[in-house]
DNA sequence: TTGAAAGCGCTAACAC
DNA sequence: GTGTTAGCGCTTTCAA
């Protein structure tokens, strides 16, 4: 598969050239101490040749890898694509690169996949949420390269953080619902063992339902949308006769009619604070001990469901 | 940030193992040829010293970069999140890990990406999408890895194909409202000059419906949700007064009230199929010259608003 | 089953 | 502004 006889290297570009693999090395990366003309000729030599830079090489060379690595539950999921969006928009024009890995909401996925995603020299990781095993939290307190855990907010932190209390956004819808008048509370989903997240919004909208010592009945996450419309098709009015409350701010709660109250976390926000802490980190902006924790504040957004 | 004196290499648990190197080497790679004490040995020297494989290294030696390089349009759509993760299930256990880029549905951005993944020495790339830019073409023809365009059906592919055609996607949805009875369609999106899939619907659909010498009205995408809702806001009846039919078969078309008739392509049976096929190309068990072409079929999926 | 030697294709560090 | 030297940390290849 490969082209046919073996692929160019700096060498030969160097060669065609007539510099040396030096100047060829100086030349790719626009360092400024490259004349104009000899640029030109190494460039259009590297042209000629179809050579290809390889990073493999300068990776290996230059204990610089490009990547960050970031692991998200998973890949179909509005909120957490958002996130990586934002991560991707910050880092533009940074030479980073993201190396994305899927956890399946499984913590000894994760810790099989950061172990692999360690083995390729990220300059930094960032991971979704708190809660690892105990093997993960080593390889990452061990990485040797700044630690972001993200969309939580950990009593103990490994290293850096960006995100929110899963617990307190619970609250704050509970706040809403009985602001409203409200008194009969549920939640629906977030009873898997494995989205640890989903289950502190529930445990935050559990303990602030004791503290006022209401019943339970019906609230939820993208599923809100699935329970209001298995409310129209019974005939069940809503907010009239029962109000359904999401979470994660999805086009669609904006969009449905009627219009679903959510909570905006700021997903894409979490993203771009991520990118800007990391830069800063690599770049000597900030001490790689001092450790941030960067508290994004999730909002209700209250619509016509509740 | 490095693990205060220098992280420790090969060497290093060699030497603490008492044997060479190379054994170390075998030892992880789960060579059969290391004895069994030997390798306990070797992987608690490993251990003890927090010694982390390193890849890129590896890479550079074997010539692997156990990459399988991958574009997308956007994170944000859950019809390309579907692919990617059938080819994430796809090549679990191949020891292929996907390094995942995003275009933003634009092809300069595509070809400066896809230059960019190239350098990281993919073992094969995949693409979204059979239009590139000129150079783009050449690069990924001159990659000398496989390549596979998906979601498209290129009359003038690359290498090789898995996906269909979106102008026959667009016809099938006009022969679908016709035979209900509707003569007035209409295309909602794919206008944007960048979504050239979304565009070549639209050509199906227009085609289709000048075969029929029909007016035009209205269909979508995921904006079919959009319309649908704004049709209950302004008590339009659907599919009464109008009907709706969209593409993707997101969850959402399925659960809205009335349930969205749509397009469904087997975005995740398209990442399948990818990985299976280059898994076959990379292991030798198809040429890498037999050019394959593995078409999908969309199909409607009818339901309530059309 | 194990080891020695020779790189992979770049860049750091230092000359000039 | 450009070149030389010496690796980066693995694996390939060939021997034993």
């Amino acid at each position: 598969m490969q082209s046919s006889p073996k692929r160019p290297t700096m060498a030969d570009v160097a060669h065609r050239a007539n510099v040396s693999t030096m100047t060829v090395s100086r030349a790719f990366k626009r360092d400024a101490s490259v004349s104009a003309d000899t640029r030109d000729r190494i460039l259009q030599a590297a042209e000629e040749l179809g050579y290809v830079f390889d990073s493999i090489a300068a990776n290996l060379s230059s204990r610089r890898s490009g990547f960050v690595a970031v692991t998200i539950p998973s890949i179909n999921n509005a909120n957490f694509a958002d996130t990586v969006r934002g991560m991707t928009e910050g880092l533009r024009d940074s030479g980073l690169e993201i190396l994305l890995g899927f956890t399946d909401y499984n913590v000894q996925e994760e810790e099989r996949l950061v172990g692999q995603l360690l083995q390729r020299r990220p300059e930094a990781i960032i991971v979704t949420g708190g809660r690892h095993t105990p093997r993960c939290r080593k390889m990452l307190a061990n990485a040797g390269v700044p630690v972001v855990e993200t969309w939580d907010l950990p009593s103990d932190p490994i290293g850096h953080v960006v995100g929110f209390s899963n617990a307190e956004a619970g609250r704050l819808m509970v706040d809403h619902l009985v602001a409203r008048g409200y008194s009969r509370l549920g939640f629906i989903g977030g009873d898997t063992s494995r989205d640890t997240r989903g289950l502190d919004r529930r445990r935050g909208f559990v303990a602030a339902l004791q503290d006022r010592g209401l019943d339970v009945m019906c609230v939820s996450d993208l599923s809100a949308f699935g329970a209001l419309m298995e409310c129209l098709r019974r005939g069940i009015r809503v907010p009239d006769d029962v109000a359904i409350a999401g979470f994660g701010a999805y086009d669609l709660a904006e969009q449905s009619v009627p219009s679903i109250t959510t909570i905006d976390v700021g997903a894409h926000e979490i993203g771009i604070r991520v990118a800007e802490l990391v830069l800063d980190l690599l770049n000597g902006r900030r001490e790689p001990d001092d450790r941030v924790v960067v508290g994004t504040t999730p909002k209700v957004i209250a619509r016509h469901t509740a």
